[in-house]
DNA sequence: TTTTTTAATTGAACAGCGTCTAATTATGTG
DNA sequence: CACATAATTAGACGCTGTTCAATTAAAAAA
């Protein structure tokens, strides 16, 4: 019955981060997170405590998980468009092979970062909750990347047409990795989707030359 | 203090269901749930309340959560092929039309159900948990709806290489459906993904006929 | 410097979840 | 009729997301 409320707490504002260092190290912790356990088994609070923060830290500066996990998934995004960039640079200039690369390293992230890159799918974003104009913007540099190196092959300009196509293509690679990583491609007893993938991308594109 | 354990509870056997009745009505009562909240917001306690049951019978008859889920998803695909032959049904014999009405199916089934559709991906099961083999088979069935079909237009017999296009035809319109209906082809400004996705098929089909 | 205002951080409260288990009871069996 | 069996339950546990008043450090004003 005694002794209650005795322990000094860290309470008020804090000196040890400023607010873009908090905002950067509670995403990196989050990150960490979401790759050790994924989507269905992360935890806000977790998160937070694994950051040295309480769990309303959260709410302050992302204003609700949604958007923290936005941002989480945003990262995400930003490390795969840097990942494609670098298999593209090591690439040749053979239009061919450029394409091929583009398909392999997008296989091979998402193997990699299983658990981040599945994260991106499975946080259905409400439509009423706002995405930063910053995090959608590192969302979009994918389709950019991939518009590029199609433009290379295919040589069409800014028409609606292509732009379609890029997407659609991208719906295509990702059909394929999203039923591998999922297990669904196990019970269809495949083994490697990533040259199914290629074959079916470099027929369409075929077919558009 | 007082009058604890008065009230008289319904415990034990009850003989208002058989046992595959109970099955049923929790597989029922689930699936209505799952396409009402999403998989994200469903919760085996509330499933089992509105069958009138307590949790811990899902439990029984579902040996877990896990258990109950794959029960509800593959009647979501029980369901899924059956639109599908609904659709093929009234096509004609004209192979080219009897692939296109099986994609705009494939994209009808998943729009008109979306919940329950997108819960079939979004549950992750462990390698560890067996699917009951009813279940497999039901899971298998959409592959084999696709797989003759193809074979109707392509005529190529059980060849391996053939089965492998058919699951690569199958995640290039998953992938489009699952981009549309996760809003992540919103992002990309695309209003009819179904027409896209039959256009991938048949220049891909195209490119194998 | 001291005081006041402002902003950040906390922990507790709440309702809900999945999971497990001991207790309970209706049913079928001897 | 008594007994064993199988089904059903409530409750406990530890976790979750969300909200919010209380608290306190830092910044601004005096």
């Amino acid at each position: 019955m005694f002794n209650f409320c005795v322990i000094k707490h860290d309470m008020g504002r804090r000196s040890d981060h400023t607010a873009s260092e908090l905002r950067a190290l509670l995403i990196n912790r989050g990150h960490e997170l979401m790759a050790e356990k994924g989507f269905a088994k992360f935890s806000g609070r977790e998160a937070a405590r694994r950051a040295g923060y309480s769990v309303g830290t959260i709410y302050n500066v992302f204003g609700g998980l949604d958007g923290y996990l936005i941002a989480i998934n945003s990262q995400t995004f930003r490390l795969w468009s840097a990942w494609l960039e670098a298999a593209l640079a090591k690439a040749t200039n053979d239009p061919a092979s450029r394409i091929e690369a583009l398909v392999r390293a997008y296989f091979e992230f998402a193997e990699t970062n299983r658990n981040t890159w599945m994260a991106i799918y499975d946080h259905r974003i409400d439509r009423s909750i706002e995405i930063p104009p910053e995090d959608t913007l590192a969302r979009e540099a994918l389709t950019g990347i991939v518009d590029r190196e199609v433009s290379l092959t295919l040589g069409f300009g800014d028409s609606g047409e292509g732009r379609r196509l890029v997407r659609s293509l991208i719906a295509t690679v990702h059909g394929h990795c999203s039923l591998w990583l999922t297990g669904s491609y196990a019970l269809m007893q495949e083994e490697d989707p990533a040259d199914q993938a290629l074959a079916r991308v470099l027929e369409i594109l075929a077919s558009h030359a």
